[in-house]
DNA sequence: AAATTATGCAACCGCAGCCTA
DNA sequence: TTAGGCTGCGGTTGCATAATT
């Protein structure tokens, strides 16, 4: 057999072994599926705060958790990060993710990440589920932003900022719709009352663009995290929060309920010292 | 009260982009 | 330069619960 033949067989079998030792990314074998119990939770929870994020991949081994990396990440990410928000999305998020959508689309960790505590799934699905719903029965197509063909939009609330949007040389002809109430909220038939709130929406506008202009700046650690690559999330949390259980998370989250928002701002203060 | 339908949310899947060797 | 691994993103699914018949 020619050496190179040889050489090439064995780079081969080498090759093949070590696809073969190699571990898919999430073994369907022995990995747990669905939802999470809350003993998985506090598995998660203690690792990620004793030793702070590492390689997702690596997490479920060495937290004694039977998931595959991606599925802690997830969990971590969308419901046990301390930093999020709860309950139902307040009016004015609702109206700077619609205003966000407008200009970035279906990117919904980039709206996400101007709306700090609230995750890129939390917005998709309030999107889908309510967002959606109220821009249609308004007669407004939540794809385009556009009035939506034949249909009568229900209350005509086109405001002075329409005008505005109306020169925009965006490639979207971005529909403006500061003036347009969502469901819960008052609906001043008063003209003065109608330019204050569209004064408010352009404020929301202009908000919506600077966030949009500059990135958000934030100092805080417990806040950049999730979307930092280095692990100094770990070390500070390691420092200044981990006192041996998670029993104040558990507690505090109850799992559904609770506004972290005080946590973070008293994390935050504590950071700052 | 039971069955059916609608709704909302958590979780999964597959792909793309980035990083590294 | 390129191939492989890892992470994150967006779309979709499935389940639990609420509402309706």
């Amino acid at each position: 057999m020619p050496l190179w033949v040889m050489e090439a067989t064995a780079a081969l079998e080498t090759k093949v072994k070590w696809q073969m030792g190699r571990q898919p990314c999430c073994d369907k074998q022995g990995v747990k599926r669905g939802p999470w119990t809350a003993e998985e939770d506090n598995k998660l929870v203690s690792f990620i705060l004793t030793h702070g994020r590492c390689c997702w991949r690596a997490v479920p081994k060495l937290a004694g958790l039977l998931r595959c990396g991606k599925s802690c990440r997830l969990r971590w990410t969308n419901y046990l990060r301390p930093d999020l928000k709860r309950g139902l999305l307040t009016a004015d998020e609702e109206q700077l993710v619609v205003d966000l959508h407008a200009k970035l689309g279906n990117r919904w960790s980039k709206i996400a990440a101007k709306l700090p505590g609230r995750t890129d799934n939390e917005i998709k699905n309030h999107w889908n589920t309510h967002i959606k719903k109220k821009l249609v029965k308004m007669g407004i197509d939540p794809a385009t932003h556009q009035p939506l063909a034949n249909t009568k939009v229900a209350s005509p609330i086109r405001t002075t900022s329409q005008t505005t949007s109306a020169k925009s040389s965006d490639t979207v002809n971005h529909l403006d719709y500061k003036g347009l109430c969502f469901e819960g909220m008052s609906m001043p038939t008063d003209s003065s009352e109608q330019s204050s709130r569209n004064t408010g929406g352009h404020d929301q506008d202009l908000l919506a663009n600077r966030l949009l202009e500059e990135e958000l700046l934030v100092d805080e650690p417990w806040l950049s995290f999730a979307s930092s690559k280095d692990d100094e999330f770990g070390s500070i949390t390691e420092q200044l929060l981990w006192d041996g259980t998670t029993d104040w998370l558990l507690d505090y989250q109850d799992f559904g309920m609770g506004d972290s928002s005080l946590f973070v701002q008293d994390l935050a203060g504590v950071t700052r010292v």
